[in-house]
DNA sequence: GTGGACTGAATGACGGTTCACTCGTGGACT
DNA sequence: AGTCCACGAGTGAACCGTCATTCAGTCCAC
């Protein structure tokens, strides 16, 4: 209603990338919000300030637009993920940099957060569809880290990368999912964030280093 | 239909409470199976061998189907891991219970573990209100033998027990989603469950022991 | 003036909930 | 003992509200 319509120069003809993700971004604030089964698509849109009807000449259907923010987030997540990895040198770094970057996420992008954490588990099909394939490849991201640092004899070697990569991510979610449902609208303070990042990066190393 | 009556002795009359279980039990076979949101009310009843209406003679709508789920089920986990807990000796052995327990939980009672893990996290308003309070005395309780343990010197001091029962509780519930995801029909092999339950804890309590 | 992005009211399906009815039971009365 | 009746648990077809989705029309940009 009182929004400005194609702002700047050119005007508004390729303005259809931009409401594209207009509406990535305002589903994932309405499903961050209320869920995904609660949402009703016509949130969606008032929230993206769209008609309803717009949704659908982006997106398949409501479904499609929670598989597409899966899509596209993680995607790019993985991709942060795999260049932070390569750029640090030892396996404790790489480690200590996962469990920032996964808790971090949840201090920038909250929302973002807690539509993954929460709503991974909602439709089994979907999730099994979607989701579940990405999600395993960033479990076999940071199963690789492991196993490397097995290989270089700096972790120990009688725990499965796998095992030890799932435990990281579900200890990570677990802590994110206190601070998603436990302060409704605030941000989580972000020193408390540190120091529960911090002291979960350590215990998890000092468990999984080579015994001397 | 072809269902037999109130089978044995008495009769009929005291069989409400049984219908409550069945319906219970029923209940937690589908939304497992399905998820909550795609679960018709009409699928618990016929799975619960009962006509749609009763369901509501003993539950206030669906929600509360779900709710007193949690409520009925929960509260007895948490009487059984008190007890175990109260009958170990160490601390090391208590924490190797509750990994046990939890996991096993996956193996004995499949859809339950399901139900809890996956929607644990659907409706947030449910979740907050009933859940919530019922998984926090869970991780209390975690948090408290690892207190006790910081106590007695036989855990490091430099980690809170509220991150440490949180990661606990996290990766367990990782591990779980796995499985509760991993294979649609089949029970997880115990021998991997036993595996990786095993490995958990070393690494946990590794992680967490005193230095010296 | 035309094409196409956009709109939003109308549509239809779906499914939770209701409620008028059925029927077995156990107590009261003969 | 045999009959009868009131009760209420149980039933399931119908109801009705709630959306996801559609599509006939509007409005620019060129």
């Amino acid at each position: 209603m009182a929004e400005k319509k194609g702002s700047s120069a050119k005007g508004g003809k390729r303005a259809g990338g931009d409401k594209r993700e207009r509406i990535l971004q305002a589903a994932i604030r309405v499903f961050a919000k209320n869920g995904f089964y609660a949402t009703r698509v016509s949130e969606i849109a008032k929230a993206a300030g769209v008609a309803d009807g717009t949704i659908y000449l982006y997106f398949e259907n409501k479904d499609d637009v929670l598989v597409q923010i899966f899509e596209d987030r993680i995607g790019k997540l993985l991709e942060i993920l795999r260049r932070v990895i390569a750029k640090e040198e030892t396996v404790e770094a790489r480690i200590r940099r996962i469990v920032e970057l996964q808790l971090g996420l949840l201090e920038e992008e909250r929302d973002l957060a807690e539509v993954i954490t929460v709503n991974l588990r909602q439709s089994s099909r979907l999730l099994k569809q979607y989701a579940a394939p990405l999600f395993t490849k960033y479990l076999e991201l940071i199963a690789g880290v492991i196993a490397d640092g097995q290989k270089e004899g700096v972790l120990r070697r009688d725990v499965s990368p796998r095992i030890a990569a799932r435990s990281l991510w579900g200890a990570l979610d677990g802590l994110a999912l206190t601070w998603a449902l436990g302060t409704p609208e605030r941000k989580p303070d972000p020193a408390t964030l540190r120091k529960a990042a911090t002291q979960f990066a350590t215990l998890f190393l000092d468990g999984l280093r080579a015994r001397d």
